[in-house]
DNA sequence: GGATAATGTAGAACAAGTTTCAGACTTGAT
DNA sequence: ATCAAGTCTGAAACTTGTTCTACATTATCC
C-alpha cells in the first residue's frame, strides 16, 4: 500500500492546456537532457529555454527557479523508477533485505546517469524554504518507494515510519558523498545496508495480535 | 581519543605571515556575521569582502569560492564546538544516548544561529568535488565529535564505523530538513535518537577478550 | 639597501540566474 | 466573430559569483 491514495503526482492547481502539458514535458525533458551531459551546472536556464522551444520568462512561469525545475525533474523520474521497481518487487525475505536490495536497484540506475544524479541531488538540498512543497512531494514519493519494498502486511507503525525517514536521510547523504567523490560505491552500499537493520529493531513483535498472515 | 593525532586544523601548505592570518580570521568572522544575519544568501563576497577590508581579488586567493569559504567558516565553528564539548562530556551512561546527546547539544548550538547553520550546511552539501578535501576535513571532524562522545575504550570496530558514518548522514540530512523548514524540532531530535540505535546494535560483543576495564 | 618575486588593491569585465516589459498570440465567453 | 483576459515571445536589464588586468605594497634573498 502506497503512502498515499492521492496521486502524488498532481497538485492539480490550474489544470493546463494540452499545448501547455506539451511544454511542460518538452521542459523537463531538456532539462533531463542537459542533467545528464554535464550535471547541475550544465543545467543552464536559457539553454533550458531555447531546447524546448519557450521563451525563458514562459520556462520561469512553469518553474520558478532553477531548483525548482530540477526538482521537477527529479519527480519525474522517481515516478518512473517506482513503476519500474512495482513491475519487478525485490525478491528478499526479510523487510530490511528487501528495502536495501530496493536502493541498491535504484542507485545502480543512478550510476547509470551520474551527471543527471548530480544535478537532481543537488538541487534537492540546495532547495531552499520556497522549494518546500516540491521538495516534501518527492520525499512523499521516496517514503511510498521505501514502504512498498518492505511489503508490511499492517500499517507502518511510528517507529517504523522513523527508521523510514532515517534511511531517506541517510539515501540522501550517502548519494551525495558518492557523487562529490568522497565515498565508493561500495561505500554507499555498506552504509544502505547498515541503516536498513533500523527496520529489523523496530519491527512490531511477531506474534502481537495485529498480524494478518 | 580522537579519531586523529594528527592537527585536522592545519593543511599546514605555505605557512602564513601574521598579517595573513590576520586577514584570514577577519574573513572567516565577516562570513560567520553576514551569514548570521541571512544566511547562504547574505553571504556575498563582494560584501565579505568590504566587511574585511580586504579586496575582491584577495579574499578569492584566500577562499576560491563562496562555498570554499562557508564551508571553512564550518570548519571553524566546529572545531569551536569540539572544544566546548570536550569540556563538558555527555552524562549518560549508553554510547548511544550519549552520541545522541552530543547531538542534540550541537544541534541546539545551531537553532541559536539558525542563519548561520543555513549558510554553513547548505554550503556542505552543495560542494562539488573541487571542495572535497575541504568537506572531507568536516566530516572527519564530525566523526572525531561522535566517536569522543561514544566514548570507546577500544578502537572502533568497522561495523561502528560504520554505523557513525550512517549516523552523519542522518545528522545532515535531518539538518537540511529543519532548516528547509519541513521537519519540526522535534522530528529531528527523532530522527537522531532513532538512528544512534545502530550504534548498540554495532556494539562489540561484552566480553569477548578484546576489552579493556 | 636594492632587485625581484609574491601578494594585495581597485575596478572593469564576464557568466548565468532572475526579472521586467512591450507587443503578439490563444483561449473562453458572449 | 469579437472582445477581454490570460499566456507566450524576444530582448534587455539587473544581480551576484567569478575572473582578469594594471598597478601598488610587501617579503625575501643577495
Amino acid at each position: 500500500m502506497t503512502a498515499e491514495g492521492k496521486a502524488v503526482t498532481t497538485p492539480a492547481s490550474p489544470p493546463l492546456t494540452e499545448r501547455q502539458e506539451a511544454r511542460r514535458r518538452r521542459i523537463l525533458h531538456a532539462s533531463a537532457q542537459l542533467a545528464s551531459r554535464g550535471g547541475f551546472d550544465a543545467v543552464q536556464m536559457r539553454e533550458v529555454a531555447e531546447s524546448s522551444s519557450v521563451a525563458l520568462g514562459t520556462l520561469y512561469r512553469y518553474f520558478p527557479s532553477k531548483v525548482h525545475l530540477l526538482v521537477a525533474t527529479m519527480q519525474d523520474q522517481l515516478q518512473h523508477m517506482h513503476t519500474t521497481l512495482r513491475k519487478r518487487p525485490p525478491a528478499a525475505e526479510e523487510p530490511a533485505a528487501r528495502v536495501a536490495e530496493t536502493l541498491m536497484r535504484a542507485f545502480r540506475a543512478l550510476q547509470r546517469e551520474p551527471h543527471l544524479a548530480d544535478a537532481m541531488v543537488r538541487a534537492l538540498t540546495f532547495a531552499d524554504r520556497s522549494v518546500s512543497p516540491e521538495v516534501d512531494t518527492v520525499s512523499r514519493l521516496t517514503t511510498a518507494i521505501i514502504l512498498d519494498a518492505m511489503g508490511l502486511d499492517a500499517p507502518p507503525t511510528a517507529e517504523q515510519l522513523s527508521a523510514v525517514r532515517v534511511i531517506e536521510h541517510t539515501w540522501h547523504s550517502a548519494l551525495i558523498t558518492w557523487l562529490s567523490g568522497r565515498a565508493s560505491i561500495a561505500q554507499v552500499k555498506i552504509d544502505i545496508e547498515t541503516v536498513c537493520r533500523l527496520i529489523d529493531l523496530t519491527a512490531p513483535p511477531e506474534s502481537s495480535g495485529s498480524r494478518r498472515s
